[in-house]
Formats: C-alpha cells, structure tokens, sequence
DNA sequence: CTCATGTAATTAACATGTTAAATAGTTGCG
DNA sequence: CGCAACTATTTAACATGTTAATTACATGAG
C-alpha cells in the first residue's frame, strides 16, 4: 500500500523543520551578529563578496540567496558604512559592480575566532558526521528541486 | 590532526544550506498559497489551529514558528477575513483564545487535494527515504542545539 | 539607424522578522 | 489588602521578504 501522504503534523513537515532548525542554529550566531551591528544578509553579502570578489548585484543575489530588492536596500546601508564599494560596470551601463571595501574584511576577520568558537559548539552538540550527513541531504535536496524536471505533462500543456 | 575548522564557503554552511533548502521547497509551494491569497505565515497559523484546536498566542506562536509581534498583526487580518475567530481566556485577563472558524477550515480542506500534489512531487524527487532521513537529522538538530547546555564555563560567569 | 524586445537594477507597497519598550493583567509576599 | 515582580500581548521602529511595476541600458531585427 501506498504510504506517501501529507506529513500528519505541522510539527513534522519539511518546510516548518527546515525553519525551525535554520532558528536553532541562528539562534548561536545571532548575537554575535548584533553585537557588531550587521544583520544576518548584510553578514552574507560581505563573506560572498570576501569569498569571491568583486560581483554584480544579481550574483551576489544568487549566492547570498538575497533577492535584488533586499540588496539594494543593503547596498545602501553598507556603502553608508564603508563596508563595501560600488562602481560601473565596463561595457554594461546597467550593472553595479560590489566589492568589499578594508573595512569590510578587517570585520571580518575580527568576527572570525568568534565564529569559530560558535560553530565548533555547534558541532560539538550535534556531530561533525551528521553536520556532513545533513549538508550533503541539503545540497540533494535542493538539486533535486530545483532542477528542470518542471516539464509535467500537465505544466507544459499551459503554455 | 583537528578538522573541524569554519565551512569553507558559503555554499557549505549550515544557515545558508537550511535556507536554500527551504526555499527549493517552499517554491513549490508558494504559488498555490499565492492563488488564494494566503502567506506562508497565516497558512500556518491555520494549520496549527485545525490540526490542534483553539490555543492562545503564545502557543501558536511556538508552534507555527512565529514571533509574537508577527502574530499580532497576523490574527488581524485573519479576523477580518473570518477565517479565525479570538475570544478572551477564562480566568486570565491577558490571554487570547484563537480558534478556526468554518472558513478556515474550508480553506485548508480545499487545499488539500493540491498540497497532495505538491507534496507527492517533491517526495517523488528527493525520495521518500531521505525525506524521512533529513526530518530525522532535522530535528536531532534543533534537540541538540536548544538543550539547555548554555551552562559553559563561560556564559556561568557573566550572571 | 530605429524600434521592439530583453535584461539589470531600482522603486513601490505591503507582510513579516526582529528587538526593545509599553500595556494590561496575575501572582505572591508582607 | 497593597505593592513588587512576573507574564501575555501589543506597539513601535527599522530591516528584510515578496511580488509587481518602473527605469535605464543593451541587443537584435529590419
């Protein structure tokens, strides 16, 4: 017999445990974040920007899992503080290229050993092995979701 | 030799892997609750209520994952779409009582059908072994982290 | 070259997240 | 009883999520 129904409670779906267990790691890092007045998306795009250099807005989007009306709001508010830089693009009038400026990466490396100590904890109560074991279910998660299977028969007939 | 350093980039962290998770699978989601005009929020909430009855705030607010001052403004809009209803508590003046009404709970029942669907899709995808796998590390997560091991050395100190 | 179309970013409008503070009602202790 | 401390909810203020519309620039067909 089939069993694939409906989770039978609120408390075990995917969509509410993904929240509640995105919370209870947050919750650790939270503080730390406030302490030094960044929010958890400015945090995300000044690491992106570290990580990977300068980007137009819609990468950065796409990486920092931001959408492009929230950064541009973020933009503003971290060139106001001198964490990052905007300039033109060359040969595309249309996009803004982001860096991160001196001030940005010396946060960053002040925030580092606290950030490690957080996230040893973090493994320390949960396990280094279920840490790699839930990541790599994530990253099947989303591959499995995200990719273009979208062609149902019943989708395509709405075009 | 220790290997338990910070991820090395974004894409392999746990908030960011949690939030992308959520997000491939709340997209599937997100147009059903689009169509009838719901958020992911007051969807919830009404969930919470059909599945566990009339509760107070403080209670939906656990359990539908949502902070208080969100609730509030929540519960008025669900009034006046009637699809709950809030009444005082008996013998505490503070609390509210919120309750499903009948078109609430006619939303949800309309609904059903087509989170079926969904739901159906996205096992279909991922697989309904590893579903159960990541619910099970989900909430071994959120166990492991809200224990009440705050007591570290440290934090006993700063009170 | 010119216009229709497409794309990157912004703006607008509203809902929610988040923290702090304010309001109301409860409870226990002297 | 009367007040201090606590609890549930709300309000306030600001940042972000979210969708739709708009602006500015880019590109390709004719």
């Amino acid at each position: 017999m089939e069993r694939s129904l409906l989770p039978k409670n609120t408390r075990r779906s995917l969509p509410m445990s993904l929240l509640r267990g995105r919370e209870a790691v947050m919750s650790k890092f939270r503080p730390m974040l406030a302490r030094h007045n960044v929010s958890e998306q400015q945090w995300r795009v000044l690491r992106v920007l570290q990580e990977t250099g300068p980007l137009d807005a819609s990468e950065v989007c796409e990486r920092a899992s931001i959408l492009a009306p929230s950064l541009t709001r973020i933009i503003k508010t971290l060139v106001e503080r001198q964490f990052i830089t905007v300039g033109k693009f060359k040969g595309d009038g249309r996009r803004v290229q982001l860096s991160i400026a001196p001030p940005g990466t010396a946060l960053i490396e002040e925030l580092q050993p606290e950030r490690q100590a957080i996230y040893d904890e973090i493994e320390r109560r949960f396990g280094p092995e279920r840490i790699e074991e839930l990541l790599d279910l994530l990253e099947a998660l989303i591959v499995s979701q995200n990719g273009m299977g979208e062609e149902t028969a019943l989708e395509a007939a709405e075009d």
